[in-house]
DNA sequence: GGGTAACCGAGACGGTACGTCAGGTCTTGCG
DNA sequence: CGCAAGACCTGACGTACCGTCTCGGTTACCC
């Protein structure tokens, strides 16, 4: 199923890797997203820049796989109503996006992948994959117990969870409220409720 | 108010002016944000770059102003609802985010913006002015309708609006459809609404 | 005659050309040819590597003006004798061929010279062309006198002698004997003279 | 004499210093001496580049044993004379010169051989040595005709065949012609003969 | 109506980062 | 140990922009 590793020469050094990701993700918390370079990785991780060309195509991958390593390990909420598990799963999204690294890497980070069409679908599917699985779980309990109806587009009310959440905390740079999820949490749930 | 101007030596050429901005959401759109540098835009109004840097900070002001100059002279929507009222809004914002040059260039740009301490206020008070302003008046009315409550946080709904709409059209790059803007007014509306 | 000075834009700094001129001189006499880098030229004469590359096409064309500076002013030989003459002649080749900066980048710099077929032709145009002319003159002489033969070939003669200077002095690395001009003369002289 | 092999673990594989040979060769003769690098050459001979560093220390070694394998088993000129031995001589080296592989390699080989000092003694030693016993030969025999004196310097001599065939051909790029050998011959011994 | 000060085009300037390539060393698994 | 493969660090390559500067030359205002 997945590709059989060649293992023909020297395999790559995981502690390189390693090095690369963590120089990456204090570069991009220290200085930025634009302000982080290729070579200033390099230099941090005391490795050639070859060895980052090597596993990734470019900047924006990497800083995705260095930022965003969280795998999500959250479990899916269930608090019995639509509301609670929207407001848990929204406190993800707002913890997520304000860690340093995430907020100094989220903007830019998503305008290089919005630019770039091969990155573009990968928003979708590779940002927003995690959150989606635990969305449609939380939408399937909803309605069961009839609070939502069954064709309730979960892709949308996704974007919109999440460009609310990335567009106040992100780019606008409000720091969020305690009360910020749930508020959001109720206006959505109650949006999207039958009645 | 303004700055005075110098009005000693010669005065600017209007022309360039016009040269350099009409150059410049030309190029974003063709190019992208990021693919347009000043130098470029310099070429292609004929004029050198000198004459931008006297007029414009940076790349993120100029193609701010080359893009965003929609002067917003749409009225005031007034439905006779929320939801109506919202649609109207919506739409609006669906629009602006959707065309050519906008959407070339909204990515890059907010990231610029949200990068840089001094423009980050900006994008509150010169992106989303406007909008609020309208959203402002139209949330007076459905106060006085009895729809909402008074003290309903206006900021936190336009982000909302507009990082759902910004999310949808511009990174994940979804076409809108005719029904988005209503769609999601319906969702907002319920869910501020009392009851 | 000359090609008119485009006189546009801001014109050429001469004291960024003179220091990117004596910065190569130096590192190529401390250095060596081939450790000589333009990166390296530029951050000792404090100059981007674009105002070196605007001027010369590359690292050969560059260390060529750098070490050949010599106008050649040197008088043109009129000893009385083809023997003195040519004695004359190549005092001044081995001079040439023996100063540090010359000898350190004569053989790599010959070498890019000839693999790259745009540069090959000025190798007898830029480099031999200075002694050909006064060999011409003292071939000139000579024929009047009576000592050599009016179709003698001045080019291959003109190759041996500046060949055999290189070989011993820039290639083999012999260091040059008061006597090695005179030797070198005699020898040739006689060689080609009549009877 | 030589160094003892070491004779432990498995020997090395002879085909592969014959692929390592040819491939070299082919490159320096297709591509020319700079754009042969030990990558390319590895590729081309199907070997790994240990495998190449494991026999020669770098490019100048292993293209100075790629090109220059003419073993030199051409027999010592006697033709009585030592202006036709000396012709002889000179067209073995304008033959050796001029052929592809040679005349691809040799202005960037010696130049490489020159900026190493631990090379440069081996322009002598290695590629000059065939030639100077040949040449010695012949000058015992002129010497005992009484063509020349004895104290001859052969390797003042020696230099100047070869740096005016090595210029004239290697560098200058001249096409010989078929009275080049001869030409130079002439002029060499008359000028070093006794009158 | 002559200065003068700012504007204009062009393009040079010192920097920084890019992505690629070669050099020479090392580390795998397999003979 | 040899060997093929290929990862590794270093450092140079030539290009593209950045934002500033310096030219010659042109307006338009102010004295």
């Amino acid at each position: 199923m997945s590709s059989s590793p060649p293992s023909k020469g020297r395999p790559r050094d995981p502690r390189s890797h390693e090095a690369i990701i963590s120089a990456t993700a204090a570069l991009v918390a220290e200085m930025g997203y634009a302000a982080t370079s290729i070579g200033g990785v390099a230099a941090r991780a005391g490795v050639g820049k070859d060895t980052i060309y090597r596993r990734w195509p470019g900047k924006p991958e990497l800083v995705f796989e260095a930022v965003f390593t969280t795998t999500d390990q959250a479990p899916i909420p269930d608090t019995g109503t639509l509301t609670g598990d929207l407001t848990v799963l929204l406190q993800g999204l707002v913890e997520e996006f304000h860690s340093p690294a995430a907020a100094a890497a989220l903007p830019g980070l998503l305008a290089d992948f919005a630019a770039d069409p091969s990155l573009k679908a990968r928003i979708r599917s590779d940002f927003l994959a995690p959150s989606k699985e635990r969305l449609l779980i939380v939408f399937e309990r909803a309605v069961l117990r009839g609070e939502i109806a069954a064709g309730t587009p979960v892709d949308l009310v996704l974007d919109t969870l999440a460009g609310a959440v990335f567009f106040h905390i992100g780019l606008v740079g409000e720091h969020p409220t305690p009360q910020l999820a749930g508020r959001l949490a109720t206006v959505i749930a109650k949006g999207i409720e039958i009645r």
